[in-house]
RNA sequence: GCCCCGGUAGUGUAGUGGCCUAUCAUCCGGGCCUGUCGAGCCCGGGACCCGGGUUCAAAUCCCGACCGGGGCGCCA
């Protein structure tokens, strides 16, 4: 039907004719000449009716016949030869711009309605909120924007399978209608019309299947998983979402390690040109949870997190006394130079003068603290309201365990050792934001590693898997199986870049008696680890193979790759908070008859019962 | 479950009690215009989410639905 996409046609092929198809993106009627932007998903060309350049009349009336019918969005095909722009009107902004193509003839093979929202790429300002977007997902998808980041994905997509297949990786489909198990997120079930009363789930994720591949020999398996998981959403978690999911035999941590890096330099390599440095860095757990409040720390900016319980312990403050007495912790963070030095300027004055000071208080209690403290920096003395119950001498320990200077601000965090971890963290994210200290074009990746194999929330509180139950625990951490769990270390490992966790994984567990053991641990009696797990336990059984592997979440990739915060951008159709695709209106009521034969008809819809 | 923000022409917005017969842009319709490319110019069209309340008077204040977004919890 085309010779050409409307992004290929280049000064090369002046002289040729050619035929394009695609949408009537912009009309520009002089009166005289006129021209249409024709677009497709390659580019935008330009078409153009010059009434001077046909040889009869007749001709000339007809084209303009058509094309004044031509509205926004009309679907033509256009046949004509390639010329080169008059001087001057060339657009150095279009791969295509030096030429155009005098229409010849044009065919509106479809008409359109008027769009309900602008397509063009320059009126980004008036873009439609998300749900009219979302309502019209075809229409949205047709900006050059939106079809470009699902391009780039598919682009993504090609160099993850080419780079794992050239080493020896098998792509295998894991089923969808699986096993519902009682760990982590809620299921989405599915019901079984031959089994009434029984329900699949759709996996949270292959990795059940994953193990049974590597104990089937499979070696070396990957994926391009689709998972399900019902909690609620948030800008960068759907309830349907992508892993590029893998696992691989007779391995140890820096086989996967290696492996996952050499794969997102190449990703970076070839759809940024720039290769990021590696290897990455490595943390351990405990090192970003003390020094930046979050197991998936943004070290684009410093902002240290320095804990001076000690220092205060000496103080005669009394909120803070009270938090250490009962084992909290005072946490502190020394924003740098925010505040001017000269002392012609108000303390009102400026961005982070004191009415800043109060707003972030007052963030910081939203977000769950009892307060926040601060400090200024005045010589190797501090200066706020409650300075008076700080000695001279604390006052100096104080600044020079923070290494402060004329002009920085002390906030301090003081709560259980947890939460003041967690509540300065977050504060120091706000900082960073406020401060504008965040270079975005920087991507510092990092693994973090030395996870606690158990998460113990409070002291004699059950334990619970701080990765999942499948985690290997370290072997020289083994002998605690059966003593002091919380000092069971994981064989554990995330992927972080600025601030978003990009995935995870972990060797597992291979013999039975550990996995029988962890279980334990978690609270699965005997009975019921035979009847969630019994599959898996008995494999285990017949010769399972070390193996280990990762699951990194490709829409995040993406959206991260892209500078993009929510990963609805780069997916085709996503949904709503309320989980509801208001593209085709699901989920919805179904009929009685279907309800019926899945023996859920006491869930019919409230419609249908009067 | 909870918190925050928002809901004004098709779209994006302005509008904190009377000056609103509601701003601006885009859009749509009509006209003019022979080198534009977010074309330009002129004329015209089109809206206060719903239900209560306060008030002499409500787009504006209050309460409650409903809808959308962000977050907390949750997400092994």
């Amino acid at each position: 039907m085309r010779t050409h996409t409307c992004g290929e046609i280049r000064s090369s092929d002046i002289g040729k004719e050619v035929i394009l198809a695609g949408w009537a993106r912009l009309v520009r009627d002089h009166g005289g000449i006129l021209f249409i932007d024709l677009a497709d998903r390659y580019g935008t060309s330009q078409v153009v009716f010059d009434p001077e350049c046909y040889e009869s009349k007749d001709v000339q009336g007809r084209i303009q016949t058509s094309i004044e019918t031509v509205g926004r969005e009309y679907v033509l095909k256009v046949k004509g030869v390639v010329r080169k722009r008059v001087e001057g009107t060339e657009d150095a902004r279009n791969p295509t711009g030096e030429v155009e193509v005098l229409i010849a003839e044009i065919e509106i093979l479809n008409t359109a309605e008027v769009p309900p929202f602008e397509l063009i790429d320059q009126k980004e300002t008036l873009l439609a909120n998300e749900d009219v977007r979302m309502e019209y997902r075809y229409l949205d998808l047709r900006r050059s924007k939106m079809i470009a980041n699902l391009t780039i994905r598919n682009r993504i997509a090609s160099v993850v399978r080419g780079y794992l297949w050239e080493r020896d990786f098998l792509e295998i489909e894991t089923p969808i209608l699986v096993r519902s198990t009682p760990e982590g997120a809620r299921d989405f079930l599915v019901p079984s019309r031959h089994n009434p009363g029984m329900f699949y789930a759709l996996p949270q994720s292959p990795q059940l299947y994953k193990q049974l591949l590597m104990i089937g020999s499979a070696d070396k398996y990957f994926q391009l998983a689709r998972c399900f998981r019902d909690e609620d959403a948030r800008a960068d978690r759907q309830p349907e979402f992508t892993q590029i999911d893998l696992e691989m035999s007779f391995v140890d941590e820096e086989d996967i390690i290696s492996l996952v890096e050499g794969m997102i330099v190449e990703i970076w390599r070839s759809i940024r040109g720039v290769e990021p440095k590696h290897p990455f860095r490595r943390m351990s757990y405990h090192e970003a949870m003390e020094t930046y409040g979050t197991d998936a720390p943004d070290l684009r900016y410093d902002l240290p997190i320095i804990d001076v319980t000690d220092i205060c312990r000496d103080s005669e403050y009394s909120i803070f006394q009270a938090i250490i007495k009962s084992g909290g912790k005072v946490r502190c963070i020394n924003a740098k130079q925010i505040f001017s030095t000269d002392p012609n300027v108000p303390e009102d004055q400026g961005k982070f003068g004191r009415n800043w000071i109060d707003r972030l208080i007052d963030w910081t209690k939203d977000q769950g603290a009892k307060g926040l403290t601060w400090m200024k920096v005045i010589g190797n003395k501090v200066e706020s309201n409650i300075v008076k119950y700080f000695g001279e001498k604390v006052q100096e320990r104080l600044v020079n365990a923070m290494e402060g200077e004329q002009g920085d601000l002390l906030l301090f965090v003081a709560d259980s050792p947890n939460r003041s971890s967690e509540l300065a963290g977050r504060l120091r994210e706000k900082l960073a934001q406020e401060m504008e200290l965040i270079q975005p074009d920087r991507d510092e990746f990092v693994w973090i590693v030395d996870f606690p194999l158990f998460d113990i929330p409070t002291p004699g509180s059950r334990p619970q898997a701080m990765h999942h139950p499948f985690t290997s625990p370290e072997e020289q951490t083994v002998e605690y199986l059966g003593g002091d769990v919380s000092k069971l270390r994981s064989r554990g490992y995330d992927i972080v870049l600025n601030g978003v966790e990009l995935g995870g994984g972990s060797i597992r567990i291979h013999r039975p008696e550990v996995q029988r053991k962890v279980l334990n641990i978690l609270g699965v009696s005997e009975r019921e680890a035979e009847e969630k797990f019994g599959f898996l336990l008995r494999a285990l059984k017949y010769g399972a193979p070390p193996h280990g592997g990762i699951a990194i979440g490709f829409d995040r990739l993406v959206a991260v790759l892209l500078g993009i915060d929510t990963i609805k951008e780069v997916m085709s159709f996503p949904k709503n908070k309320k989980f509801q695709s208001l593209t085709d209106g699901s989920p919805s009521y179904v009929d009685e008859k279907q309800l019926k034969e899945l023996q859920l008809l006491s869930l019919a819809s409230p419609e249908k019962e009067d």
